[in-house]
DNA sequence: CGACAAGGCTAACGGCGTTAGCTAATCTGG
DNA sequence: CCAGATTAGCTAACGCCGTTAGCCTTGTCG
Protein backbone atom coordinates (compact mmCIF):
# COMPACT_ATOMS: atom_id res chain seq x y z
CA UNK A 1 0.00 0.00 0.00
CA UNK A 2 0.76 3.49 -0.15
CA UNK A 3 3.31 5.63 2.48
CA UNK A 4 0.89 7.86 4.26
CA UNK A 5 3.05 11.12 6.01
CA UNK A 6 4.40 10.08 9.67
CA UNK A 7 1.80 10.67 12.30
CA UNK A 8 -0.92 11.15 9.82
CA UNK A 9 -2.25 7.32 11.24
CA UNK A 10 -1.65 8.25 15.11
CA UNK A 11 -3.96 11.71 14.39
CA UNK A 12 -6.62 9.52 12.22
CA UNK A 13 -6.42 6.95 15.05
CA UNK A 14 -7.46 9.77 17.96
CA UNK A 15 -9.79 11.57 15.84
CA UNK A 16 -11.25 7.73 14.93
CA UNK A 17 -11.65 7.31 18.72
CA UNK A 18 -12.54 10.09 19.79
CA UNK A 19 -15.59 10.01 17.35
CA UNK A 20 -16.36 6.65 18.60
CA UNK A 21 -16.39 7.71 22.21
CA UNK A 22 -18.89 10.96 21.63
CA UNK A 23 -21.24 8.87 19.50
CA UNK A 24 -21.35 5.84 21.25
CA UNK A 25 -19.76 6.23 24.27
CA UNK A 26 -16.40 4.50 26.08
CA UNK A 27 -17.80 1.00 25.28
CA UNK A 28 -17.56 1.32 21.73
CA UNK A 29 -13.85 2.43 22.04
CA UNK A 30 -12.32 -0.69 21.05
CA UNK A 31 -8.97 -1.41 19.15
CA UNK A 32 -10.86 -3.26 16.68
CA UNK A 33 -13.42 -0.62 16.13
CA UNK A 34 -10.40 1.78 15.84
CA UNK A 35 -9.00 -0.04 13.30
CA UNK A 36 -12.13 -0.53 11.47
CA UNK A 37 -12.32 3.02 11.35
CA UNK A 38 -8.92 3.83 9.76
CA UNK A 39 -9.88 0.73 7.34
CA UNK A 40 -6.64 -1.63 9.17
CA UNK A 41 -6.80 -4.90 11.42
CA UNK A 42 -6.45 -4.24 15.04
CA UNK A 43 -3.02 -5.72 15.86
CA UNK A 44 -1.97 -2.89 12.96
CA UNK A 45 -2.42 -0.07 15.64
CA UNK A 46 0.22 -1.47 17.80
CA UNK A 47 2.50 -0.39 15.39
CA UNK A 48 1.37 3.74 15.83
CA UNK A 49 0.65 2.97 20.11
CA UNK A 50 2.37 0.64 22.30
CA UNK A 51 -1.14 0.15 23.68
CA UNK A 52 -4.93 1.21 24.09
CA UNK A 53 -3.66 3.15 26.93
CA UNK A 54 -1.58 5.73 24.98
CA UNK A 55 -4.18 6.01 22.39
CA UNK A 56 -6.78 7.07 24.73
CA UNK A 57 -3.75 9.01 26.64
CA UNK A 58 -3.85 10.84 23.51
CA UNK A 59 -7.50 11.39 23.22
CA UNK A 60 -7.62 13.03 26.61
CA UNK A 61 -4.19 15.02 25.52
CA UNK A 62 -6.13 16.93 22.40
CA UNK A 63 -9.22 17.13 24.65
CA UNK A 64 -6.97 18.85 27.08
CA UNK A 65 -5.59 21.34 24.50
CA UNK A 66 -9.40 22.29 23.19
CA UNK A 67 -10.56 22.60 27.09
CA UNK A 68 -7.90 25.20 27.52
CA UNK A 69 -8.66 27.09 24.15
CA UNK A 70 -12.13 27.00 25.31
CA UNK A 71 -11.45 28.39 28.68
CA UNK A 72 -8.91 30.84 27.56
CA UNK A 73 -11.70 32.10 25.21
CA UNK A 74 -14.45 32.48 27.76
CA UNK A 75 -11.79 34.54 29.61
CA UNK A 76 -10.84 37.07 26.73
CA UNK A 77 -14.84 37.51 25.86
CA UNK A 78 -14.60 40.27 28.43
CA UNK A 79 -17.37 39.07 30.36
CA UNK A 80 -17.28 39.59 34.22
CA UNK A 81 -14.40 36.18 34.61
CA UNK A 82 -16.00 33.69 37.21
CA UNK A 83 -19.65 33.69 34.91
CA UNK A 84 -17.52 33.41 31.91
CA UNK A 85 -15.39 30.15 33.13
CA UNK A 86 -18.01 28.67 34.83
CA UNK A 87 -20.20 28.71 32.05
CA UNK A 88 -17.91 27.67 29.44
CA UNK A 89 -16.51 24.83 31.84
CA UNK A 90 -20.17 23.48 31.93
CA UNK A 91 -20.74 23.75 28.22
CA UNK A 92 -17.34 21.57 27.44
CA UNK A 93 -18.75 18.87 29.99
CA UNK A 94 -22.47 18.87 28.55
CA UNK A 95 -21.31 18.96 24.78
CA UNK A 96 -18.99 16.49 25.04
CA UNK A 97 -19.78 14.22 28.37
CA UNK A 98 -18.11 11.23 27.63
CA UNK A 99 -14.64 12.86 26.59
CA UNK A 100 -14.95 15.08 29.77
CA UNK A 101 -15.23 11.68 31.76
CA UNK A 102 -12.40 10.16 29.94
CA UNK A 103 -10.67 13.49 30.86
CA UNK A 104 -11.08 13.93 34.44
CA UNK A 105 -12.45 10.75 36.02
CA UNK A 106 -9.39 8.48 36.41
CA UNK A 107 -5.93 8.29 37.37
CA UNK A 108 -5.19 6.29 34.29
CA UNK A 109 -4.40 6.95 31.59
CA UNK A 110 -4.04 10.51 32.37
CA UNK A 111 -0.36 9.41 33.86
CA UNK A 112 1.35 9.09 30.39
CA UNK A 113 0.05 12.14 29.37
CA UNK A 114 3.14 15.30 28.90
CA UNK A 115 3.58 17.67 31.52
CA UNK A 116 1.86 21.27 31.58
CA UNK A 117 -1.15 20.33 29.49
CA UNK A 118 -3.34 22.10 31.83
CA UNK A 119 -1.17 24.96 32.51
CA UNK A 120 -3.03 27.77 30.68
CA UNK A 121 -5.88 27.05 32.09
CA UNK A 122 -4.45 27.02 36.12
CA UNK A 123 -2.58 29.93 35.62
CA UNK A 124 -5.57 32.12 34.99
CA UNK A 125 -7.85 31.05 37.40
CA UNK A 126 -5.26 31.34 40.30
CA UNK A 127 -4.98 35.00 39.13
CA UNK A 128 -8.84 35.37 39.23
CA UNK A 129 -8.80 33.65 42.83
CA UNK A 130 -6.17 35.07 44.30
CA UNK A 131 -4.35 31.94 45.92
CA UNK A 132 -4.42 28.45 44.92
CA UNK A 133 -6.48 27.12 48.06
CA UNK A 134 -9.92 29.36 46.40
CA UNK A 135 -9.01 28.62 42.65
CA UNK A 136 -8.71 24.70 44.03
CA UNK A 137 -12.37 25.31 45.37
CA UNK A 138 -13.77 26.95 42.60
CA UNK A 139 -12.49 24.10 39.95
CA UNK A 140 -14.06 21.58 42.29
CA UNK A 141 -16.82 22.91 42.41
CA UNK A 142 -17.05 23.08 38.62
CA UNK A 143 -15.68 19.67 38.24
CA UNK A 144 -18.64 18.78 41.12
CA UNK A 145 -21.62 19.92 39.53
CA UNK A 146 -20.66 19.27 35.70
CA UNK A 147 -20.10 15.59 36.93
CA UNK A 148 -22.69 14.96 39.01
CA UNK A 149 -25.22 16.43 36.32
CA UNK A 150 -23.78 14.24 33.90
CA UNK A 151 -23.85 11.30 35.87
CA UNK A 152 -27.55 11.98 36.28
CA UNK A 153 -27.45 12.36 40.28
CA UNK A 154 -30.02 15.83 40.42
CA UNK A 155 -33.69 15.07 39.82
CA UNK A 156 -34.91 14.96 36.68
CA UNK A 157 -36.46 18.32 36.97
CA UNK A 158 -33.73 20.26 39.33
CA UNK A 159 -32.75 23.25 38.86
CA UNK A 160 -29.30 22.81 37.58
CA UNK A 161 -29.01 26.33 36.25
CA UNK A 162 -29.98 27.91 40.13
CA UNK A 163 -27.43 25.91 41.93
CA UNK A 164 -24.94 27.48 39.22
CA UNK A 165 -26.45 30.53 39.85
CA UNK A 166 -25.89 29.96 43.21
CA UNK A 167 -21.94 28.69 42.91
CA UNK A 168 -20.94 31.50 40.98
CA UNK A 169 -22.33 33.99 43.13
CA UNK A 170 -20.59 32.27 46.26
CA UNK A 171 -17.28 31.68 44.61
CA UNK A 172 -17.23 35.14 42.81
CA UNK A 173 -17.72 36.53 46.63
CA UNK A 174 -14.69 34.83 47.78
CA UNK A 175 -12.56 36.04 44.47
CA UNK A 176 -10.26 39.22 45.52
CA UNK A 177 -11.63 42.00 43.18
CA UNK A 178 -14.77 40.50 41.80
CA UNK A 179 -15.52 41.14 38.20
CA UNK A 180 -13.29 44.12 38.24
CA UNK A 181 -9.85 43.13 37.87
CA UNK A 182 -9.77 40.31 34.55
CA UNK A 183 -6.24 39.37 35.39
CA UNK A 184 -3.27 40.06 37.80
CA UNK A 185 -0.48 38.90 39.52
CA UNK A 186 -2.35 36.40 42.66
CA UNK A 187 -2.56 38.28 46.26
CA UNK A 188 -2.60 35.14 49.13
CA UNK A 189 -5.09 34.90 51.63
CA UNK A 190 -5.22 33.49 54.73
CA UNK A 191 -4.79 29.69 54.21
CA UNK A 192 -2.78 29.92 50.71
CA UNK A 193 0.23 27.82 49.92
CA UNK A 194 3.41 29.86 50.57
CA UNK A 195 5.68 30.36 47.48
CA UNK A 196 8.27 28.21 48.16
CA UNK A 197 6.05 25.20 48.58
CA UNK A 198 4.76 24.13 44.48
CA UNK A 199 3.93 25.85 41.81
CA UNK A 200 0.63 25.36 39.86
CA UNK A 201 -2.85 24.15 40.66
CA UNK A 202 -3.02 20.85 38.66
CA UNK A 203 -0.63 18.21 38.90
CA UNK A 204 2.76 18.34 37.28
CA UNK A 205 5.23 15.52 36.34
CA UNK A 206 9.12 14.82 35.62
CA UNK A 207 10.31 18.24 35.83
CA UNK B 1 -23.91 -30.20 48.08
CA UNK B 2 -25.21 -28.52 50.98
CA UNK B 3 -28.34 -26.04 50.68
CA UNK B 4 -27.43 -22.19 52.22
CA UNK B 5 -30.12 -20.69 53.39
CA UNK B 6 -32.16 -18.23 51.01
CA UNK B 7 -30.24 -14.94 50.46
CA UNK B 8 -27.21 -15.88 51.67
CA UNK B 9 -25.06 -16.30 48.74
CA UNK B 10 -26.13 -12.91 47.58
CA UNK B 11 -25.22 -11.40 50.34
CA UNK B 12 -21.57 -12.99 50.13
CA UNK B 13 -21.84 -12.29 46.36
CA UNK B 14 -21.41 -8.69 47.29
CA UNK B 15 -19.38 -9.03 50.14
CA UNK B 16 -16.68 -10.53 47.61
CA UNK B 17 -17.46 -8.04 45.28
CA UNK B 18 -16.64 -5.43 47.35
CA UNK B 19 -13.93 -6.85 49.15
CA UNK B 20 -12.20 -7.35 45.02
CA UNK B 21 -12.48 -3.94 44.63
CA UNK B 22 -11.37 -2.31 47.70
CA UNK B 23 -8.30 -4.79 47.25
CA UNK B 24 -7.15 -5.04 44.03
CA UNK B 25 -9.41 -2.45 41.59
CA UNK B 26 -12.60 -2.17 39.51
CA UNK B 27 -10.87 -4.68 37.36
CA UNK B 28 -10.61 -7.17 39.19
CA UNK B 29 -14.32 -7.54 39.98
CA UNK B 30 -14.78 -10.13 37.41
CA UNK B 31 -17.43 -12.81 37.60
CA UNK B 32 -14.86 -15.30 37.46
CA UNK B 33 -12.82 -14.03 40.49
CA UNK B 34 -16.21 -13.39 42.52
CA UNK B 35 -17.50 -16.70 41.65
CA UNK B 36 -13.73 -18.29 43.18
CA UNK B 37 -14.27 -16.40 46.33
CA UNK B 38 -17.70 -18.25 46.84
CA UNK B 39 -15.87 -20.97 45.67
CA UNK B 40 -18.73 -21.79 42.76
CA UNK B 41 -18.57 -21.45 39.06
CA UNK B 42 -19.24 -17.99 37.24
CA UNK B 43 -22.22 -19.33 35.74
CA UNK B 44 -23.56 -20.69 38.97
CA UNK B 45 -23.40 -16.61 40.03
CA UNK B 46 -26.70 -16.07 37.22
CA UNK B 47 -28.40 -17.95 39.32
CA UNK B 48 -28.62 -15.13 42.08
CA UNK B 49 -28.09 -11.97 39.72
CA UNK B 50 -29.52 -11.49 36.32
CA UNK B 51 -26.33 -9.72 35.23
CA UNK B 52 -22.68 -8.45 36.12
CA UNK B 53 -24.41 -5.08 36.81
CA UNK B 54 -27.45 -6.12 38.96
CA UNK B 55 -24.29 -7.25 41.33
CA UNK B 56 -22.24 -4.43 41.00
CA UNK B 57 -25.62 -2.00 42.20
CA UNK B 58 -26.45 -4.40 45.16
CA UNK B 59 -22.38 -3.39 46.04
CA UNK B 60 -23.33 0.37 45.54
CA UNK B 61 -26.82 -0.01 47.48
CA UNK B 62 -24.81 -1.68 50.27
CA UNK B 63 -22.16 1.48 49.63
CA UNK B 64 -24.82 4.00 50.15
CA UNK B 65 -26.28 2.51 53.71
CA UNK B 66 -22.71 2.87 54.71
CA UNK B 67 -22.59 6.61 53.59
CA UNK B 68 -25.19 7.44 55.11
CA UNK B 69 -24.70 5.92 58.30
CA UNK B 70 -21.21 7.60 58.48
CA UNK B 71 -23.04 11.11 57.57
CA UNK B 72 -25.66 10.00 60.16
CA UNK B 73 -22.85 9.98 62.81
CA UNK B 74 -21.37 12.74 61.53
CA UNK B 75 -24.19 15.27 62.22
CA UNK B 76 -25.30 13.47 65.75
CA UNK B 77 -21.43 13.93 66.82
CA UNK B 78 -22.37 17.30 67.74
CA UNK B 79 -19.83 19.58 66.34
CA UNK B 80 -20.71 22.42 63.94
CA UNK B 81 -22.39 20.44 60.92
CA UNK B 82 -20.53 21.92 57.79
CA UNK B 83 -17.15 20.74 59.69
CA UNK B 84 -18.29 17.47 60.53
CA UNK B 85 -19.96 16.71 57.13
CA UNK B 86 -17.06 17.10 55.17
CA UNK B 87 -14.73 15.49 57.33
CA UNK B 88 -16.66 12.53 57.11
CA UNK B 89 -17.68 12.62 53.37
CA UNK B 90 -13.78 13.08 52.28
CA UNK B 91 -13.16 10.30 54.93
CA UNK B 92 -15.41 7.99 53.40
CA UNK B 93 -13.92 8.79 49.80
CA UNK B 94 -9.95 8.40 51.07
CA UNK B 95 -10.69 5.29 52.86
CA UNK B 96 -12.40 3.32 50.11
CA UNK B 97 -11.61 4.72 46.77
CA UNK B 98 -12.72 2.66 44.52
CA UNK B 99 -16.28 1.63 46.24
CA UNK B 100 -16.39 5.63 46.17
CA UNK B 101 -15.97 5.68 42.62
CA UNK B 102 -18.04 2.62 41.70
CA UNK B 103 -21.17 4.81 43.43
CA UNK B 104 -20.98 8.65 41.93
CA UNK B 105 -19.07 8.09 38.97
CA UNK B 106 -21.42 6.87 36.68
CA UNK B 107 -24.82 6.53 35.68
CA UNK B 108 -24.78 2.76 35.15
CA UNK B 109 -25.26 0.55 36.66
CA UNK B 110 -26.73 2.96 39.25
CA UNK B 111 -30.22 2.67 37.07
CA UNK B 112 -31.01 -0.29 38.85
CA UNK B 113 -31.05 0.77 42.73
CA UNK B 114 -33.92 0.81 44.49
CA UNK B 115 -35.16 4.70 45.14
CA UNK B 116 -34.76 6.82 48.46
CA UNK B 117 -31.06 5.50 49.11
CA UNK B 118 -29.85 8.48 49.78
CA UNK B 119 -32.88 10.46 51.34
CA UNK B 120 -31.26 10.27 54.79
CA UNK B 121 -28.20 11.91 53.53
CA UNK B 122 -29.92 14.87 50.97
CA UNK B 123 -32.56 15.76 54.08
CA UNK B 124 -30.39 17.26 56.65
CA UNK B 125 -28.18 18.49 53.79
CA UNK B 126 -31.30 21.21 53.07
CA UNK B 127 -31.57 21.63 56.12
CA UNK B 128 -27.93 22.79 56.99
CA UNK B 129 -27.95 25.04 53.92
CA UNK B 130 -31.40 26.40 53.91
CA UNK B 131 -32.35 25.64 50.29
CA UNK B 132 -31.91 23.19 47.60
CA UNK B 133 -29.42 25.22 45.57
CA UNK B 134 -26.92 25.73 48.25
CA UNK B 135 -27.42 22.32 49.52
CA UNK B 136 -26.04 20.95 45.71
CA UNK B 137 -23.39 22.90 45.80
CA UNK B 138 -22.00 21.77 48.92
CA UNK B 139 -22.57 18.66 48.07
CA UNK B 140 -20.68 19.18 44.22
CA UNK B 141 -17.92 21.00 45.85
CA UNK B 142 -17.31 17.87 48.37
CA UNK B 143 -17.80 15.63 45.25
CA UNK B 144 -15.55 17.90 43.25
CA UNK B 145 -12.40 17.51 45.61
CA UNK B 146 -12.93 14.46 46.59
CA UNK B 147 -12.92 13.47 43.10
CA UNK B 148 -10.13 15.43 42.42
CA UNK B 149 -8.09 14.29 44.87
CA UNK B 150 -8.45 10.34 44.29
CA UNK B 151 -7.65 11.02 40.65
CA UNK B 152 -4.41 12.45 41.42
CA UNK B 153 -5.29 15.57 39.73
CA UNK B 154 -3.49 17.38 42.88
CA UNK B 155 0.16 18.00 42.81
CA UNK B 156 1.81 15.67 45.15
CA UNK B 157 2.52 18.35 47.93
CA UNK B 158 -0.69 20.36 47.20
CA UNK B 159 -2.29 21.31 50.69
CA UNK B 160 -6.04 19.87 49.93
CA UNK B 161 -6.11 20.63 53.61
CA UNK B 162 -6.40 24.08 53.04
CA UNK B 163 -8.40 23.70 49.89
CA UNK B 164 -11.24 21.82 52.04
CA UNK B 165 -10.94 24.51 54.89
CA UNK B 166 -11.19 27.48 52.31
CA UNK B 167 -14.31 24.84 51.06
CA UNK B 168 -15.67 24.87 54.53
CA UNK B 169 -15.14 28.16 55.19
CA UNK B 170 -16.93 29.40 52.13
CA UNK B 171 -19.88 26.78 52.52
CA UNK B 172 -20.50 27.85 56.10
CA UNK B 173 -20.78 31.83 55.14
CA UNK B 174 -23.70 30.48 52.89
CA UNK B 175 -25.41 28.43 55.50
CA UNK B 176 -28.34 30.30 56.86
CA UNK B 177 -27.16 30.11 60.47
CA UNK B 178 -24.18 28.75 61.19
CA UNK B 179 -23.21 26.14 63.21
CA UNK B 180 -26.01 27.05 66.15
CA UNK B 181 -28.64 25.18 64.65
CA UNK B 182 -28.16 21.97 64.34
CA UNK B 183 -31.52 20.73 62.26
CA UNK B 184 -34.76 22.71 61.37
CA UNK B 185 -37.50 23.42 58.81
CA UNK B 186 -35.23 24.49 55.69
CA UNK B 187 -36.33 28.36 54.99
CA UNK B 188 -36.13 28.92 50.80
CA UNK B 189 -33.61 31.56 49.18
CA UNK B 190 -33.85 33.21 46.11
CA UNK B 191 -33.39 30.49 43.19
CA UNK B 192 -34.60 27.54 45.39
CA UNK B 193 -37.34 25.30 44.20
CA UNK B 194 -41.21 25.82 44.46
CA UNK B 195 -43.21 23.60 47.18
CA UNK B 196 -44.80 22.11 44.20
CA UNK B 197 -41.87 21.30 41.75
CA UNK B 198 -39.79 18.52 43.03
CA UNK B 199 -38.73 17.25 46.53
CA UNK B 200 -35.26 15.71 46.98
CA UNK B 201 -32.19 16.65 46.47
CA UNK B 202 -31.17 13.73 45.04
CA UNK B 203 -32.57 11.58 42.41
CA UNK B 204 -35.61 9.62 42.67
CA UNK B 205 -37.42 6.90 40.68
CA UNK B 206 -40.70 5.05 40.06
CA UNK B 207 -42.69 6.92 42.24
C1' DC C 1 -43.28 -41.76 45.87
C1' DG C 2 -43.04 -38.55 42.41
C1' DA C 3 -43.13 -33.68 40.64
C1' DC C 4 -40.78 -29.62 41.05
C1' DA C 5 -37.72 -25.92 42.04
C1' DA C 6 -33.08 -24.38 43.51
C1' DG C 7 -28.59 -24.24 42.72
C1' DG C 8 -24.70 -26.38 41.50
C1' DC C 9 -21.84 -28.10 37.13
C1' DT C 10 -19.35 -28.24 32.16
C1' DA C 11 -18.98 -26.65 27.48
C1' DA C 12 -19.07 -23.14 24.54
C1' DC C 13 -19.78 -18.50 22.05
C1' DG C 14 -18.41 -14.04 20.64
C1' DG C 15 -15.68 -10.03 21.87
C1' DC C 16 -11.78 -7.96 24.16
C1' DG C 17 -6.51 -6.44 24.40
C1' DT C 18 -2.43 -8.16 22.97
C1' DT C 19 1.63 -11.01 20.95
C1' DA C 20 4.17 -13.54 17.39
C1' DG C 21 5.58 -13.94 13.07
C1' DC C 22 5.22 -13.09 8.08
C1' DT C 23 5.38 -9.96 3.97
C1' DA C 24 5.28 -6.16 0.81
C1' DA C 25 6.60 -1.60 0.07
C1' DT C 26 9.48 2.15 0.80
C1' DC C 27 13.50 4.69 2.19
C1' DT C 28 18.54 5.02 2.44
C1' DG C 29 23.63 4.17 2.04
C1' DG C 30 27.26 2.46 -0.85
C1' DC D 1 21.16 1.13 -9.14
C1' DC D 2 21.02 -2.31 -6.11
C1' DA D 3 20.99 -4.18 -1.20
C1' DG D 4 19.83 -3.85 3.33
C1' DA D 5 17.01 -1.75 6.83
C1' DT D 6 12.79 0.16 8.26
C1' DT D 7 7.86 0.85 8.06
C1' DA D 8 3.46 -0.71 8.26
C1' DG D 9 0.35 -3.70 6.84
C1' DC D 10 -1.49 -8.79 7.38
C1' DT D 11 -3.22 -13.56 9.68
C1' DA D 12 -3.35 -16.68 13.54
C1' DA D 13 -3.69 -17.26 18.05
C1' DC D 14 -3.68 -16.72 23.36
C1' DG D 15 -5.95 -15.85 27.63
C1' DC D 16 -9.60 -13.41 29.83
C1' DC D 17 -14.17 -11.43 29.82
C1' DG D 18 -19.60 -11.66 30.32
C1' DT D 19 -22.99 -14.64 29.16
C1' DT D 20 -26.00 -18.73 27.45
C1' DA D 21 -27.45 -23.52 27.02
C1' DG D 22 -28.13 -27.65 28.89
C1' DC D 23 -27.45 -31.27 32.41
C1' DC D 24 -27.82 -33.21 37.09
C1' DT D 25 -28.09 -33.58 42.02
C1' DT D 26 -30.52 -32.40 46.06
C1' DG D 27 -34.07 -30.93 49.11
C1' DT D 28 -39.21 -29.98 49.68
C1' DC D 29 -43.87 -30.89 49.57
C1' DG D 30 -48.35 -32.81 48.06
Amino acid sequence: MSRPSAGSTQAAAVKAAEKLLSSEGPAAVTMRRIAAELHIQAPSLYKHFPGKRALEAAVIAQGLREFGAAMAAALAGGAEPVRALANAYRAFGRERPHLYRLMNNNPRPRDLLPPGLEDDVSRPLVGVFGDRARARVAWATAHGLVSLELAGRFPAGADVNGAWDSAVRTLRATAPAAGTRPSGPPRRGRGAARPGTRQGLLRRRRT
